[in-house]
DNA sequence: AGCATTTTCGGAAACATTTGCAATCGTATC
DNA sequence: GATACGATTGCAAATGTTTCCGAAAATGCT
């Protein structure tokens, strides 16, 4: 019950080494007999003994702390994200510290201004938006690790790691046409939102590819239950007459089929719909969904796996990029057209 | 382009005055000029002067962070929890760390170490398991600031913040009773999971007190979409007579219609199924699901207040325990029996 | 045994900040 | 005109580690 919590010197005193020496046995570090490492080890788990990270931090520069920021950690996809992330920072000794930006470029700015006074190993963040080039050059001049989770095609100086977007978007319009559709709605999140323009470029150059010139309407709204909802709303006042809907990821595509439903019609008899990234509940809806699939998991822990090679050494900054495969998995919200 | 981060000793320098005005003029101290200190502010924005929290920390003793150990992050009520104790936390200027225990206990005394060193400033957590008499002493001994997120009934040396996991469960009880079941099941998660363990309490004790003395079975599972889903089949086997469902939670009750579909009966015409939670995806479900309401937002943000509270005047060590009210929402997934 | 080499360990500096205390300065009071 | 006082600022100690450097001890080799 003492006030002062117990510091290295306590151990070293109780130990009858010097601190120095202790230090070298908590690290396991070369140089020290292994008798006294374990006379010291024993001490220090006597004593209840507990690293000040602050103090070693300020000495080594690494805080052992990486961070996640996403828009919103409510949101199934990044929930599966953070936990890869997290899974790896662990295994690579690190703690992972969340951050919900809500797509805010203030809050992000805000965050990173956080993270950085605590010189965190590394950042893990699907940005907002583009960097202003002031913005950027603090960033780098900051000297932090950072990855971003979707493809900002000019920030190449940042690593990147993200699904195959473009792949993805092509697999669900030629799924699409081959079932026979051939007027087409593709219903998505904000306009410049990075991995969902990648999609729906895939998606709508895939179309044209075809040559089968298919009716294509895209209409941009909120990334979100309702606004997979409102589209869909809008959507059927414009063209009525479409027969299928690509929605921009899951979670849209569940509000989607709500007001499908609410509108009066069928899924899949009267209109046809695909999501995008495979959730854990598109398989729980009526009808299941048909998606593509695209490996949130291992893109956090791929993502936490470049940040802790970055964060050993500081040397190799040349930035990494990866692309994960994508498929489609086909359940029972499409059906064929004749 | 330097090399060395800019410190605060730089920011000294060029603006002509010691270290400790300008430490006093960022913290906004009392005791320093306002002209000066306008001059230092504007010294350190214009050398991108970044506080090293590490240093920070070392002499207040105060790390900024929280911490949050949850199951799972991928299970929606620890999104949404989560997300309250984000907001709350970034309100009072602090970080939020992600543990996920997997209800391990090795793994939740591995993330307490880990937070234990880096000194956070408090810890919300729905524990795994009762601690043992030493890791509950140790970890009053090393005097961080916990709130629990269930009641673990003995340990009251804690915090705690939780739904009135015991009404709600009471709630079910009367509804489905009101409906005409006579014989109801009710499947939940592991057998000393606290806030499960209430429910199922509450539950029980409202079924005995109506004075109708229906039918009961109880089955514990895992906690999962597929625990749900495995626990029905169970149920099928051994209790066909069966005419509705409380689940311990919405991700099993997800799992259960499932599973109940799977085996030829309807939802809710053949069984009558009732969750716990309201989690978003209650409301898409088909068909929508009628569950217990509980604030999870909400919990996760009192919890977090709870901490900062005690954080700032360590003094108030008290411990205190809020209950959180819950409440019937009645979709489609109850049906009446006569 | 004597020397070279390696292993082990202690001393001390360094890390960037906060904060109690003392010093300075201007002003008001007597 | 001296003193006291309040506001502002500088000085220096303290926080708990890590790590470089050199000393001492142990070991190997001839």
């Amino acid at each position: 019950m003492r006030k002062t919590p117990i510091t290295i010197k306590d151990v070293a005193r109780e130990s009858g080494v010097n601190i120095s020496t202790v230090s070298r046995a908590l690290n396991d570090t070369y140089g020290v007999h292994p008798e006294t490492r374990d006379m010291v080890l024993n001490v220090a788990e006597r004593l209840n003994y507990r690293l000040n990270r602050a103090a070693s931090s300020l000495v080594t520069g690494r805080s052992h702390t990486l961070a996640l920021i996403v828009a919103d950690i409510r949101n199934p996809y990044f929930a599966e994200l953070a936990r890869g992330a997290e899974d790896a920072a662990r295994a690579g000794g690190c703690d992972l510290v969340l951050c919900n930006s809500d797509l805010s470029g203030d809050k992000q700015m805000e965050y990173l201004r956080s993270l950085l006074e605590k010189r965190v190993d590394g950042i893990l963040m699907n940005s907002v938006a583009e960097f202003t080039r002031s913005q950027q050059e603090r960033l780098e001049a900051a000297g932090v690790p950072i990855v971003l989770l979707n493809q900002s095609a000019a920030r190449r100086s940042f690593s990147t790691v993200s699904a195959d977007n473009v792949a993805g978007g092509g697999l669900a319009a030629e799924y699409l046409l081959r079932l026979g559709h051939r007027h087409i709605a593709h219903l998505t999140g904000p306009r410049h939102h990075g991995n969902m323009t990648d999609r729906a470029r895939g998606f709508l150059q895939a179309l044209k590819d075809s040559g089968k010139d298919p009716r294509t309407t895209v209409l941009y709204g909120e990334n979100s239950f309702e606004g997979g909802r409102a589209l869909v709303q809008k959507l059927f006042e414009k063209t009525p007459g479409v027969t299928a809907i690509f929605a921009g990821n899951d979670l849209m595509a569940f509000g989607m089929v709500r007001a499908i439903l609410d509108a009066g019609r069928r899924v899949p008899e009267d209109i046809s719909l695909i999501g995008f990234d495979n959730l854990e509940f598109a398989s729980v809806l009526h009808p299941p969904l048909t998606t593509i699939h695209q490996p949130k998991y291992e893109i956090g822990r791929a993502a936490a796996d470049i940040l802790l090679r970055l964060a050993r050494d500081k040397s190799r900054s040349a930035p990494e990029h990866r692309v994960l495969g994508v498929e489609l998995v086909e359940r029972q919200s499409c059906r064929e057209i004749r």
